[in-house]
RNA sequence: GUGGCUGUAGCUCAAUUGGUAGAGUGUCGGACUGUGGAUCCGAAUGUUGUGGGUUCAAGCCCCACCAGCCACC
């Protein structure tokens, strides 16, 4: 992997990482395809959406199809014929999304399969082989994800915890075509970020997520918890917010020097007729766009808002037409790939914060 | 034509011995951030087929009518 910044605007930064898969200009969003597919959309809808890289998920892949059938494949790449980079996340974050039938101590986490019961157990050791047999680009460490409210005690315990694992994860790792980043928690303590940021950097990863943030906390929590944690990270490496996929928030990122976003829920919100647009999110299932004639997005330029009316697609998302969900989760892609193509030419003629202060404003005036 | 059953929210149905109607679904909104096409939250909706009667009180009891279903001629 090679990653450089080949412009910067303030904090903002456009770069390029280079994969076996394929070159990925930043900032990057990442469409989510845990089960091996970006749901609704094909491998072509997405490279077409404008998708550099997908994510997938340790977790939900290594309980199917299992390793055996990706070893037989010779990992992601070959099984879901993907032939752009693949970035898989370690599972660190479903001990906090499923973490009722989750047990959590120094060497591990123990889990019961939600598709079957039965019992596993996750080690950072463990989850690095997963992801070697996976074969992604870029594999993420096992790390502890805490929900908001964990007092300062338990945070601070769960941020040595996290460290200790990213060593471990490091020493297990042996794929050399594959990248490795290590990720930062700290919960809403500034301290702690400091702290994980601290510690998790100072180890030889190839980029370094921040995790923990956007998890029901508000909005100024999280850009504060950026402002602590961004400066505190080496300049010649990719840095990658997880889960985050709020245009608004992406933007606040950017500004922030984040390079790298991942999110479920343009892909998500789509299936249920929540609709990007530069204007602002809309409910494209409400009786307003019954007879609408006009474009998902007026002012967008992908094939579905060149095609299809909002009544149309309003009238496929009510009856439950896969059809329509695929639109809206193309179109839906397509907006925040290219905000952050958009974002990246104004980070390299020098414009961001302009840029960034236009779109907010449009979105928050139609709203 | 005769006998029986049924008629309650758009739909499918509840409502202990008569005490002034609820649920699911659908509809209309909303939430969702390292994926549940999952889920959750909020809202609206009925002169209980029609017309009478009994009763302090009727979706429940009585009568007539209407509609549908079943059985038998």
């Amino acid at each position: 992997m090679r990653f450089e910044t080949t412009r910067r605007n303030g904090y903002a930064r456009a770069g390029k990482l280079t994969l076996d898969h394929g070159i990925v200009e930043t900032p990057v969003f990442m469409p989510v395809g845990t089960n091996g597919a970006i749901k609704m959309c094909s491998r072509e809808c997405v490279k077409d959406a404008g998708a550099q890289i997908v994510l997938s998920n340790a977790f939900h892949l290594y309980l199917k199809p299992g390793l055996d059938v990706l070893r037989s494949f010779g990992g992601i790449h070959n099984f879901a014929s993907w032939d752009i980079p693949v970035l898989t996340d370690s599972g660190g974050f479903q001990i906090f999304s499923l973490s009722k039938n989750m047990h959590v101590d120094d060497e591990g986490v123990e889990f019961k399969s939600p598709l079957d019961g039965s019992v596993h157990k996750f080690t950072p050791e463990k989850v690095i082989e997963i992801q070697e047999t996976i074969g992604s680009d870029i594999a993420m460490v096992l790390d502890e994800c805490l929900a908001p409210g964990n007092d300062l005690e338990s945070t601070k315990k769960s941020v040595k915890r996290t460290s200790k694992w990213a060593e471990r994860a490091l020493k297990s790792h042996t794929r050399k075509d594959q990248s490795l980043f290590g990720i930062t928690q700290g919960g809403f303590f500034e301290d702690l970020r400091r702290e994980s940021t601290a510690e998790i950097t100072s180890m030889p990863f190839d980029g370094f997520g921040i995790g923990g943030l956007s998890v029901g906390e508000d909005i100024d929590t999280t850009l504060r918890m950026l402002d602590v944690v961004l400066p505190l990270m080496p300049e010649n490496k990719p840095r990658y917010l997880m889960g985050v996929g709020d245009p608004i928030l992406m933007l606040e990122a950017i500004e922030r020097g984040v390079d790298m976003m991942d999110c479920v829920l343009p892909t998500r919100m789509a299936r249920h007729g929540g609709i990007l647009t530069s204007s602002g999110r809309i409910n494209i299932r409400a009786s307003a766009y019954e007879k609408d004639p006009t474009p998902l997005d007026p002012e967008c330029n992908c094939k579905v808002c060149k095609t299809y009316s909002r009544g149309y697609i309003h009238h496929l998302i009510k009856r439950g037409e896969s059809t329509g969900m695929i639109l809206a989760t193309y179109h839906n892609i397509y907006f925040l790939t290219n905000l952050m193509k958009q974002s990246r030419d104004a980070i390299i003629k020098g414009e961001f914060g302009e840029f960034k202060k236009f779109v907010i404003e449009k979105i928050n005036n139609k709203r």
